[in-house]
DNA sequence: TACTAATTTGAAACCGCTTTGAAAAAGGAT
DNA sequence: ATCCTTTTTCAAAGCGGTTTCAAATTAGTA
């Protein structure tokens, strides 16, 4: 049943009956029940193409993930991340749609996913460093909102992200001020843009009480258990073990943890972990007592704030460029404690 | 830059650029090939709405997802799934649109959802026992294929699913073989169809070598880490303790191994551990020896599958419904060992 | 060269909705 | 009852593509 159709069966225009289902003022209340009772009874669905087309608003929004920052690796904050962004595009009738990009094809995806009227607004997640993909969509001209930020480029664009470089420079300080003196460093992979800034806070901590850094002690990777798991084993193996380790998620401190076990080592005696933990709902750290002491934001909450902030940019496209900086919360838990000496 | 415009720069009609940017063969090369020039020189890409609304066809699909099977929890499967689905649907140059849905609101969020035209098939996730949204779907006349079944449906639909009796029978038997009599299943929310399936498979294990069901060592919730190490706590502080658990997920086990590590009980000795294992890219079960004994099922391979599935279904309509029943692995690792004695 | 067949191109209808501008109906005041 | 407002309703023009059917061009043949 379309329109035309359900027009004819009401002795009604075409007219009335959209303006009775979209809530214009300017229908009797007894036109427009009796319009919304005969859709529901003949169960007229509205065609979204052709609103879309007449309207030139398509309520949906393109979320574009890098399928493989390197090659297979599905990024287990993202169910979080769209679940928050997710609310908020219900509140305001938008859906979302949704690609996986392989590096490389940047250009025909956004190409094609933007193809006028697919999208309202993007939003882009896990940016290199230098990501291109930001150049890219300002060329195209679409409202979109950057989950994290892309260092070395000097273009000004809208974004939302954890200050990373502080919160592993509070992280590593909270190890030294416990009196370890060789720390580890279990880091993303280094051509994404937080890894960089993490290892950059590592980095300031160390040097800011006369340490160098060691790069022996510095992995990246996709931060898998497995990943975690065998870079602290490693380290381990090494002449002078680390006493802590920093890892940059949940999941790799959980290979860490295991890695430290095997070793007959205790966590938070022999050796200490130290975490980034964004807060997600089938992992949390513990309930009441912080299993991991970990540096926690929710990247749930970030999903809202991107897109929200998405939101209004489309609602009022001349309204300034917006950026927000949120810092993570240094939670103690069990899993650090003194230097052994 | 609209079709219009550039059939005026190039002084052909609209017609002819059409067919030739779509690979009609009724289009002489040397024409089809200025066209495609001018098209990438004036950036002119064509208007999904407009086309969606002119063929019928949407290219897209929809993604339905419980948000919420009880409150706020994201399946961590989820990524990996669509990863495996998006795979197959980029390469039918389809893109996926998705909606996380809450309790009770699915029939508002098929109707807008699958208003006409907006996808030309959908994919149902995490289906419940006795799950409505199958009817619902039916009623729309829209292709679909669910991720797993629906027990207590008479309605014949096309699904993919795990033998998930069958592998929790196997694992528990495997654990009966080693002489364990007190057998724990942390499970997920018995309202999901897995679920009931997992515990069906498990009862079969116990009832066929003449033992019984014991409730106390039942226990069903969202499969989150946390849960795992209570429901461990839990049973592991009862008089008669079990000392083998199955588990239905991997970060369910992990929270398992930390409350069988705490209690000073060395997994895989004084209590085994045998979990579900979906492959999941950021959580692998080990490498060459996996860390958990485990039934193993690609959910991402499952992703696949269901995809396929559905390109073939819209693609030819009148094919018969399929189904297709994935038969887990069972790993063998090193969380499980004989019973103590 | 003339005529027919095959190849290219184009005009116009259509997809289903929103929205403008005009007309009809209803309500109020005199 | 008449005239002027205000409220409701409608016809028609888009929105930007695809596709049908006819026309124009080119190639092939006698």
């Amino acid at each position: 049943m379309n329109l035309k159709e359900l027009s004819n069966v009401l002795g009604l225009s075409q007219t009335t009956i959209s303006r009775a289902l979209n809530g214009y003022p300017e229908v009797s209340e007894k036109t427009r029940h009796r319009v919304e009772t005969a859709a529901r009874k003949y169960n007229y669905i509205p065609n979204r193409g052709a609103s879309t087309l007449a309207t030139g608003r398509s309520m949906t929004i393109g979320h574009v993930l890098p399928e493989a920052t390197s090659h297979e690796l599905v990024n287990p904050i993202f169910g979080d991340f769209i679940a928050g962004a997710s609310e908020v595009y219900k509140s305001n009738k938008y859906d979302m749609r949704f690609s996986l990009v392989q590096d490389g094809e940047e250009q025909d995806i956004y190409r094609s996913l933007m193809r006028r009227g697919a999208v309202d607004g993007v939003v882009l997640q896990a940016p290199k460093v230098n990501d291109e993909r930001i150049g890219i969509l300002e060329d195209i001209g679409l409202p979109f909102v950057v989950h994290g930020r892309s260092s070395g480029l000097n273009a000004s664009y809208s974004w939302v992200d954890v200050n990373n470089r502080d919160s592993f420079r509070r992280a590593t300080e909270f190890l030294l001020d416990l009196g370890h003196r060789r720390i580890g460093l279990i880091n993303g992979l280094d051509t994404l843009d937080f890894a960089r800034r993490r290892h950059l806070g590592y980095r300031d901590a160390l040097e800011s009480r006369g340490f160098e850094v060691d790069t022996v002690l510095v992995r990246n990777a996709e931060m898998t258990e497995v990943f975690g798991y065998h870079a602290t084993k490693e380290m381990l193996s090494q002449k002078i073990a680390p006493t802590a380790i920093v890892s940059a998620s949940m999941i790799t401190a959980i290979g860490v943890r295991r890695a430290i076990q095997e070793c007959g080592l205790v966590v938070g005696k022999d050796v200490s972990i130290i975490t980034h933990d964004d807060d997600l709902s089938y992992l949390k750290n513990g309930q009441n007592v912080p299993i991991f002491t970990a540096t926690r934001s929710s990247v749930r909450e970030a999903g809202r704030i991107v897109a929200q902030m998405l939101m209004d940019q489309i609602y009022n496209p001349d309204a300034p460029i917006t950026k927000k900086l949120l810092e993570a919360e240094l939670v103690v838990g069990e899993s650090t404690g003194p230097a052994p000496t």
